[in-house]
DNA sequence: ATCCCATTTCGGCATTTGACGAAATGTAGA
DNA sequence: TCTACATTTCGTCAAATGCCGAAATGGGAT
């Protein structure tokens, strides 16, 4: 599939869009996203998925967890994620205050 | 729906985001699109709706025919219209001359 | 006012997508 | 190697999406 298409398909659905503008903040592990986006591992675990294959994200191993961050390597990427910039938190309804506050070791 | 969500919804499909690249072109009616997508006038008059809701796109009445064309007057959708110069013809399977061609007359 | 024709709306169908819980997998540490 | 736990995969379901042809709509021209 063209490398926009996947890109505006990934960032076309809600929860996803949240994803990233979670990871705005802070790159995240799999529990950590659970705990602002509500929905069960293997729903966030499926979207991460998608992310990854447009290249929006991309991911670490640190300990036992995967952290997940923005991949701001691509160009093409970086200029999409530029235009986020201007989305407010309450347009997505995202408390940013809440997503800064996650903590792998208390939920995981 | 929040703005920027309609905007990739919009754009996370495949023939809608043909049409986006047609109108980059030149303006053309419903009509004219079908030559180049091939689907049936009912289906492009939906996408186009979605891209209408979406300010992707405008129309102007001009005789008897709607003519569709991007809309410039809007910041955020200038934007992401930017984005897509840098997709080649060839990646979304789109025939530039052919659509340079197309001729209301013959068509409608 | 009526005709013509471009466009939209409607109803129905097949496919895709997003959700979940359960089971499987992978990996770090004992 | 075994254990514990984070993450992914699988199977299934409901809802959303995209498509079509037919019927309805609407506006320009006669």
């Amino acid at each position: 599939m063209n490398e926009y298409l996947k890109i505006f398909k990934a960032l076309g659905d809600k929860t996803r869009l949240r994803i990233v503008m979670m990871l705005k903040v802070k790159s995240m592990c799999v529990c950590e996203i659970r705990e602002i986006i509500g929905s069960s591992m293997s729903t966030i675990s499926n979207h991460l998925k998608i992310l990854k294959e447009a290249n929006l994200i991309d991911f670490q191993k640190e300990e036992r967890y995967i952290n997940y961050e923005l991949n701001t390597s691509n160009k093409t990427v970086q200029i999409v994620l530029n235009i986020l910039d201007n989305i407010s938190d309450n347009e997505i309804e995202l408390d940013k205050q809440k997503a800064l506050k996650t903590n792998r070791i208390e939920i995981c």
